[in-house]
DNA sequence: CGTACCCTGCATAATTTCATGCAGGGTACG
DNA sequence: CGTACCCTGCATGAAATTATGCAGGGTACG
C-alpha cells in the first residue's frame, strides 16, 4: 500500500545529513528512527519522535541542536524542505507522459502484492521448467513479450519454441511440440485478445497440454482455456498500451522456472565464458 | 519522489470519511485540501492545513469536529491509524520477487521524473516521424523491445523495418533503408551492450541517419554514436534484467511520433473498423 | 424590507509541545 | 580509589498549537 514519502532519495538525504556527525548513543537511536519512518519523520512532534525512539523528549531537541540547528521544529522544517514532494498524484501536474507512467508504476504495485504470495509462480515455473519442448505462444502485442521470454528462457532451458504467428501454422506447431513431448504451454494474452489465441489454447488444452497464461486480468477471455492464470494489469493511458507488469511478470516467471532447472546457473555462467571469450559485447 | 506519496488507497479513505456528509463550502475546501496532499495531512497542525486550505485555523477545529471527533488532534490520530503504512522500505519485509518489483518501480518514477520536460521526447518523435522508411534497432535482449515497438507503430506509420538481427546482415538492411529514404534510426540499447549493435549504430550514422537511442543509461557505449538518447534503466534484481522503464519510453516515444503524424489517428481507427469487421478480437 | 439563521474570521483562553536548568549515573583517566 | 567529564532523564518555564466566545456578513424566507 501507501509507501508515501518515504522512499530511498529521503533516506539517501537523512543519512547524508547524519553521517560524519559525531552522535552519541541516544542521538544514533534517534537518527535510526528517524531514517525507519522517513516519509513520517518530518511531520512528527519532539514528543512523539521521543517515543517511537524510545528516548526523553529534550534527548529529541539536543539531537536537533547537535545537528546545528536552532532546535527541533527547525530540523523538521529542513526535512520539509530537503523532502518536499510527498504530494498526491494531483493529476494536473504530471503531463500525459507522466500520468502514463504513473499509471504503470500503480500496476506494479498490484503486482507486488500480488508476488506476496510466490506459491502461484513457483508452481508455474516448475509447470514450464518440466516442459521439453516448452512452446511459448504471443500473438500481435503479446508477440513481444513472448519472444523476450522465449530469448531469455533459451539460455537455461534446451528447447523453447516460440509462437509468434497464427494462422493455422499455429495448430501445426502445437501438434509438433506435443509430439516432441510438451507437457506444458506459456501463454502471454494481452489486449485486445485476438479470436486466434484463443482457439489456440482451447486447442493445446485438448492436446493435454496444461497452460499457464500471463494476462492482463483474471476475466481475460483466455481465462476459461487456462489451467493456471496468473494476472498483470496492462496500462490504457496511452494511444498503445503498456505492459510493464506483464514483462515483469514474465521475467519473475523465468525466475521461478531457473530455481527449478537444476543446471540453470551452470548454463549462465557457461554462456557467460563463451561470450567472454568471443567478445561479443563490450565494456 | 519521491513522489510518491498519498497513494489511491489514502485518498479513497480520505474521500469515504468525507461522503455523505453535509459540508460547508469552507470544510469542502479543507477535505479537498486534505485530499491533494494525502501524504502529509495525518501530520500536519491545524494552523498548516488551515493555511493550505487557505481558511482559518478555527474553520478546522469545526470541520474535525463535524466530522464527529473531538478535536482536530483527534481527526488526525484517527488519520494516522487508518493509513498506517507509510514506513520506510524494510528490505527484510518483501520477498524477492517484490523486491524486483519494487526497483522497476523506482526506474519508474526516475523516468517520470525525466518526463516533465517532454522535449526531447517530441524531438525524438518528430524525427522518427519524418524518416521514411523507419528502421528500428534491437539485437539480442532489446531485440523483443524494438519488436513491440515496431508491431504498433507499423498501425501508424507507413514503413516500419525491424532491424532484430545482427551479423553481416545488419550493414545491408541498413544501406536498404538509406537507399529506400530512411532519414532516422531508433535504437533499443540494453545490457549487456552487443558489439555488433555499437558497430551498426556507428555505421548507420556514416551513412547519414540520425539516431535516437534509448538506453539504460547515458553512459552506455552506444552514447557516442547517438544524436538524441533517451535513458531509461534497466531492473537487474532478477536472474535477468528486466526492462519496464525502456518498453515504457517505447510506447511515450510512439505516442509522441502519432503526435507528429497527421493521419495517425484516421489509421488508427481504419485499423480498428477492419478489425471489427473481421472479427479479429474477441469481447 | 426585515428577521432569523448560519457561516466565517478575529481575538483570546486552554492545552500541548518545545527548550533549558538540574541531579543521577556511568566511564575514563590520573 | 577519586575526580572530572559527559550523557541522560526529570521537572519546569517559554512558545506553539488548539478550542471557544463574539461580531460581521451573507442568504433564505416570511
Amino acid at each position: 500500500m501507501s509507501e508515501t514519502g518515504s522512499e530511498p532519495e529521503a533516506i539517501a538525504r537523512l543519512q547524508k545529513l547524519f553521517e560524519g556527525q559525531r552522535l552519541t548513543p541516544t542521538q544514533r537511536r534517534i537518527a535510526h528512527c528517524m531514517v525507519r519512518r522517513a516519509a513520517d519523520a518530518p511531520f512528527l512532534s519532539s514528543v512523539e519522535l521521543a517515543e517511537l525512539a524510545g528516548v526523553s523528549q529534550p534527548s529529541v531537541t539536543r539531537f536537533a541542536v547537535a545537528l546545528g540547528f536552532d532546535g527541533y521544529p527547525a530540523l523538521r522544517r529542513h526535512l520539509r524542505d530537503v523532502v518536499p514532494a510527498a504530494e498526491a498524484p494531483s493529476e494536473s501536474s504530471y503531463n500525459e507522459y507522466q500520468q502514463a507512467v504513473h499509471a504503470e508504476i500503480d500496476n506494479l504495485r498490484h503486482l507486488a502484492s500480488l508476488l506476496a504470495d510466490p506459491a502461484p509462480v513457483a508452481r508455474a515455473g516448475r509447470l514450464l521448467a518440466a516442459s521439453r519442448p516448452l512452446p511459448v505462444l504471443g500473438l500481435r502485442a503479446a508477440g513481444a513479450q513472448a519472444a523476450g521470454f522465449a530469448y531469455f528462457a533459451r539460455k537455461v532451458h534446451p528447447d523453447v519454441r516460440l509462437l509468434d504467428e497464427g494462422g493455422t501454422l499455429l495448430v501445426d506447431r502445437i501438434d509438433a511440440a506435443v509430439r516432441a513431448g510438451a507437457s506444458a504451454l506459456l501463454c502471454f494474452a494481452l489486449p485486445r485478445h485476438p479470436r486466434e489465441v484463443v482457439e489456440g489454447l482451447e486447442y493445446a488444452r485438448g492436446a493435454g497440454l496444461t497452460v499457464v497464461t500471463v494476462a492482463d486480468s483474471t476475466f481475460a477471455p483466455v481465462a476459461r482455456h487456462s489451467d493456471l492464470l496468473l494476472p498483470a494489469a496492462v496500462g490504457t493511458g496511452l494511444a498503445f498500451d503498456t505492459a510493464c507488469a506483464p514483462m515483469l511478470l514474465g521475467r519473475v516467471l523465468l525466475e521461478a522456472m531457473c530455481d527449478a532447472l537444476p543446471d540453470a546457473q551452470a548454463r549462465l555462467e557457461e554462456f557467460d565464458a563463451k561470450a567472454a571469450a568471443r567478445g561479443l559485447f563490450v565494456e
